[in-house]
RNA sequence: GGGCGGUUAGCUCAGUGGUAGAGCACCGGCUUUACACGCCGGCUGUCACAGGUUCGAAUCCUGUACCGCCCA
């Protein structure tokens, strides 16, 4: 046994992460039976932002799970994958050189990024932005593994994959061409969101709402129908925030059973400005409090026209087009039919080609110059759909897009949900909320670059016209494709674009598309189904919270279509990281703190400790106080190790009853840590273990301190040195998720191999210890330790109280007891003297219990 | 508007019907051969509020307020 003169924490992680990956202490060794394996499907971060404290916090979790799974004996699968398809990838490398991807130029081989961002962006092709994206990708990874080894993740970074990978893609377009073949997959031609900046589609997951300042504008329609009409004035209000869709109006809305409006259901209206003769309906959507209880139908405002327009089986006349401007019109032509197409062509010359926005303001001009305009807009808060990394308010345009079957499996994904074991239960709603919610299948197509391509073509028809309806799959021993260079079987490549030849489907996929099948991505479908069988389902899927209704629910959906299965049985889900304010540490509030300087400066086995402590689901506090005590404790367990080890002879039975009182409290700490593991509540074990072996340290050490170096005898020295080691192994492995660093170091002074592939610790190798299992002996050596511990503590006070410095021998003291009390001081006594300094115990019989310092020795004259 | 979670010491949080807890902070003392990154001791509460159930409620029930999140 080599021990340290002055251990310290300091080194430690250069000195073990490095060891570990050369020894493989954390290799899936895929030759164990599915029943030995337990296998987590990790979150891939995305690459291109930074990692941050919360992930943390988060990645810590899943690791003390990882930790006590292999320690249980578990071959665990623990790959960690890299998120790099998609938006934020693109962002980051437009920003980072300063370019712009123009998907009509060609490849430029050997291109070569300016060397700082200049103020204009270089455009340049597909091919050229994609490798940007992977150059800058692949560093950002180094430098995200770096970190994880840091924190001391024990993944196996032999398994590592990235979702915009060959074999990410390779998955994701077969798992797609799947859903194709049976129908789950489907394009249409449909109103769909749709981002104005960003130019391209989303689905219903990444929307939402955003109170803006808007503005109820009240507009007279006057009522078209001659003669029949009773209705008041000739003319009805409506009030709309969004004038601007006039022209895109093709019917007003209101409640049935509105006694106001009902005179008018079946009769037509004129659209000021415009004179577009529109239909005026009942719906019952159309709610009778909101604005004068009559709506406008536009195409498309709102959620809720997409539902009118469909339901009411209305005509579309859409006006907003992909960049967010009016498009231009022609009045008086087809489907644009006006009483004055004249009148309707001037009004609208002036909104063309401007933005919703500026529209809305110049035609509120137009309708208070036509007299059209009830009173001044008022203004009001209200909530609007946006993308959730866009700038503008979502439109609704109607275009061809991809779609996964989702509604039709509504309530088969509900059960899936109830199948699914929640940590912490009460997560589950929140699917269930998002689950009852949906209100459209998914929309996968993306009007993107850095993505996976959907794997098909289309035939172009002699005339030129695209063939939608008869897509050409790729085949599946082709995947991955490109479809914008690759060509289909029977075509050439001269072909692309041709009459009678082909076009690529221009689309890449939404990134949940692939990222929702991490766990056949990490776990070798469809090629290694040795591996397959082994690892699917998943154990154990940790995420967050926020991100139930996107990544947790499209992978149920996924396995649930291709596998008839859940992707997991466990779904772990951590809270937060909160700052001091309470509120959600992010990027655009500016309170992010760096991780890997927390680690170096608290150390890893520090910042693990703090987001060890963060239970299920709760949101946590940022605290470094917590990462400071963690620290302590780190520090800590480093001394008591040495002392417990630094005398370690002579060994023998463990007979003394406060020994034997102390290991039978650490079962009972091993069988609750244990229980509470199998159980995901990871923070009780850690409280529970730190508070047993901080009573370990300030009572049990203290009490055979004066015995372990052989003060009552070689049997008591032995007794002690037994217990001691054996309490140590037991806290060390207890400790050892939470705090991998300190614990192996502490390992390797006395053990051999590494305490990450030491058996979890049972109840049952430390009761084989103490002798008497009797009832009767476990009371009395319990009552023994705790009366020891009394004494110590009554001692320890009054020393306090009359500042008496420890050097100091204490003459005697007085015990007044009842007798049954009493007896208890004789296996402690010797004890008690020597962790005290008391000189002299005297004892005598009484009906309280009174314990008194009687006097200290004369301090030596100084 | 619907749902979920929270509200306990100055701070961060444990505590599932039986005398209100821990750590940090604060105050006082102590260099004790594991540890001054330490040790010993002390102080600190209307358990958000109002009702109810119970011999007994921080804990169970009902309602209210506030905070956070999800959804509409």
């Amino acid at each position: 046994m080599r021990l340290p003169e002055k251990p310290a924490l300091e080194g430690l992680e250069a000195k073990w992460i490095p060891r570990w990956e050369r020894e493989g202490v954390y290799r899936f060794d895929r030759s164990r039976a599915r029943a030995d394996v337990y296998s987590i499907d990790t979150p891939p971060p995305t690459v291109s932002g930074s990692l941050h404290v919360g992930h943390v916090f988060s990645y810590t979790h899943t690791d003390l799970i990882a930790r006590f799974q292999r320690m249980r004996g578990k071959a665990v699968f623990y790959p960690m994958g890299w998120d790099d398809n998609g938006l934020p990838t693109e962002r980051r490398v437009q920003n980072y050189y300063g370019v712009r991807c123009d998907p009509s130029l060609p490849y430029e081989p050997g291109f070569v990024p300016p060397p700082a961002p200049g103020k204009q962006p270089v455009s340049i092709s597909r091919p050229n932005f994609i490798e940007l994206c992977n150059r800058l990708t692949a560093e950002d990874e180094k430098a995200f593994e770096q970190l994880w080894k840091s924190l001391g993740l024990s993944v196996d970074w032999s398994m590592t994959y990235a979702t915009i990978s060959p074999r990410a893609q390779r998955v994701s377009q077969y798992a797609f061409l799947r859903l194709l073949r049976r129908g789950l997959a489907y394009q249409v031609e449909a109103p769909t969101l749709w981002d104005v900046d960003f130019k391209t589609a989303v689905a219903q997951a990444e929307l939402e709402d955003r109170e803006m300042p808007g503005a109820y504008h009240r507009i007279r329609f006057p009522v078209a129908s001659a003669g029949t009409s009773s209705f008041g004035s000739g003319h009805v209000e409506i009030e709309t925030t969004r004038p601007e869709l006039i022209p895109a109006c093709v019917a007003l809305v209101a409640h049935p059973d509105d006694e106001r409006y009902r005179p008018l259901f079946g009769q037509d209206v004129m659209t000021p400005l415009f004179g577009v003769r529109v239909p005026v309906r009942a719906h019952a959507l159309a709610d009778p409090q909101k604005g004068s209880g009559i709506a406008m139908i536009c195409t498309f405002g709102d959620i809720t026209d997409v539902t009118w327009w469909r339901e009411l089986n209305l005509p579309v006349r859409a006006v907003i087009q992909t960049d967010g401007t009016l498009r231009p019109l022609l009045w008086g032509s087809p489907g644009w039919e006006s009483s004055d197409p004249g009148r309707a062509q001037a009004f609208y010359d002036q909104l063309a080609r401007l933005s919703a926005a500026k529209a809305r303001a110049r035609i509120a001009d137009q309708l208070r110059d036509a007299g059209d305009l009830v009173g001044e807009p008022r203004a009001i808060t209200h909530a609007v759909k946006f993308f959730e990394k866009g700038d503008r308010p979502l439109e609704i345009i109607t275009s061809r897009q991809w779609f996964f079957k989702t509604i039709e499996f509504r309530e088969a994904l509900l059960a899936r949900g109830r199948e699914l074991q929640w940590h912490p239960p009460y997560m589950r709603a929140r699917y269930e909320n998002w689950t009852n919610g949906l209100n459209g299948d998914w929309c996968v197509s993306r009007q993107r670059f850095f993505g996976v391509p959907f794997p098909v073509w289309y035939p172009l028809s002699n005339d030129g016209r695209i063939e939608y309806g008869r897509p050409i799959a790729a085949r599946e021993d082709q995947l991955p494709v490109d479809p914008s260079t690759d060509v289909p079987d029977g075509y050439r490549a001269d072909q692309r674009g041709a009459s009678g030849g082909f076009v690529g489907d221009p689309d890449v996929m939404d990134t949940w598309a692939t990222s929702s099948l991490t766990p056949q991505i990490a776990c070798g479908w469809p090629d290694d189904e040795a591996l397959f069988a082994k690892t699917f389902p998943m154990d154990l899927r940790p995420q967050a919270h926020d991100i139930i209704r996107t990544w947790l629910f499209d992978s149920v959906l996924r396995a649930h279509l291709e596998h008839g299965s859940l992707p997991w049985t466990n779904a772990a889900i951590s809270g937060w990281v909160l700052d001091p304010d309470r509120k959600k540490m992010s990027k655009s509030k500016g309170n992010v703190v760096t991780p890997m300087g927390l680690l170096d400066e608290h150390g890893s086995d520090g910042v693990r400790y703090w987001a060890a402590s963060g239970r299920p689901g709760t949101d946590t506090a940022f605290d470094t106080n917590q990462m400071r005590v963690g620290r302590r404790l780190a520090i800590k367990l480093l001394n008591a190790s040495r002392f417990a080890l630094a005398s370690a002879t002579p060994q023998g039975p463990i007979t003394a009853a406060v020994d034997c009182a102390m290991l039978r409290n650490l079962a009972e700490v091993v069988d609750e840590a244990t229980r509470s593991l199998d159980a995901y509540d990871y923070a009780r074990v850690l409280q529970r273990t730190e508070e047993f072996f901080w009573r370990f340290c300030d009572d049990y050490l203290e009490l055979v301190k004066g015995r372990r170096y052989g003060d009552q005898g070689p049997e008591g020295a032995a007794s002690a040195n037994s217990a001691l080691a054996a309490a140590l192994s037991v806290m060390l492995r207890l400790f050892a998720p939470y705090l991998p660093f300190v614990t192996e170091e502490i390992w390797s002074w006395w053990q051999g191999g590494s305490v990450h592939t030491s058996a979890w610790p049972t109840r049952d190798e430390l009761q084989r210890l103490v002798p008497d299992h009797s009832d009767r002996q476990r009371m009395s050596d319990q009552q023994t330790y705790d009366w020891a511990a009394r004494v110590l503590f009554e001692v320890r006070k009054q020393r306090s109280e009359s500042k008496q410095p420890l050097r100091i021998p204490i003459t005697r003291v007085t015990i007044k007891a009842e007798a049954g009390t009493l007896v208890l001081m004789t296996p402690v006594e010797r004890d008690l003297k020597s962790a005290l300094r008391v000189q002299q115990f005297e004892l005598a019989q009484g009906e309280s219990c009174e314990i008194v310092v009687a006097g200290y020795e004369a301090p030596p004259a100084s």
